[in-house]
DNA sequence: CCGTATCCCCTGCGATACTG
DNA sequence: CAGTATCGCAGGGGATACGG
């Protein structure tokens, strides 16, 4: 459990992981689908991710330069678990509707 | 899938649900299960999952103390996701047996 | 036995500015 | 456009000691 806790933990794993179960996206297809996003955390989450072999990326060399990042057949596995989290996330939802995001992990 | 994930995040929080789900649990027999978990985080944890009506918690007043902890009808509704994290990290396991678990996460 | 208070570290994240 | 460097902050978690 605490494997693949690590493999989708971070504030926009699961979300970045969404975003790519749909199909390859550019670094600027994944800043535009998460506005909030900044470009370092994006870049560091992206790199966690390949180092952990569960996404590609794909390099054109050339100006302006462009990257293309995709699942691997590995980063797939994880989506039975990501509609886990979606189903068991609505079903808290409707129990507890006032729940902030970080009310859980947080100390107080 | 945010919520969902705040719900177990944290270092410890899915074990303690596993055992938590076994059945109704007394803080020693807690600590007794989990032995690299300290108190402190041990009351955080449970602490933070009382709050989130995850848990609940009985005390017997005397001495020596006593409290008895055990899910609520909703902290049992993440019975499927621990079940799937569970299937999840089996599967990552096999396919990358070197991971460490926190090599996801992390930064370097 | 159950829990809390302190102290400290580590690391994820945000903002901003910069390089190729 | 893609990615890194720097700075700063917040908070989870470990060790230890103390309180109820």
């Amino acid at each position: 459990m605490e494997v693949a806790l690590a493999a989708v933990a971070g504030r926009w794993t699961t979300l970045l992981l969404r975003e790519l179960m749909h199909g390859p996206r550019s670094f600027s297809q994944l800043r535009a689908a998460l506005p909030k996003l900044s470009a370092k955390v994006l870049s560091e989450r992206l790199a966690t991710l390949a180092r952990a072999d569960l996404v590609e990326c794909e390099r054109q060399k050339g100006f302006p330069s462009h990257a293309v990042y995709q699942l691997t057949p590995v980063g797939r596995t994880l989506r039975p678990l990501l509609i886990e989290l979606y189903r068991t996330g609505d079903a808290l939802l409707r129990e507890r509707a006032a729940w902030g995001i970080r009310s859980v992990s947080g100390r107080g």
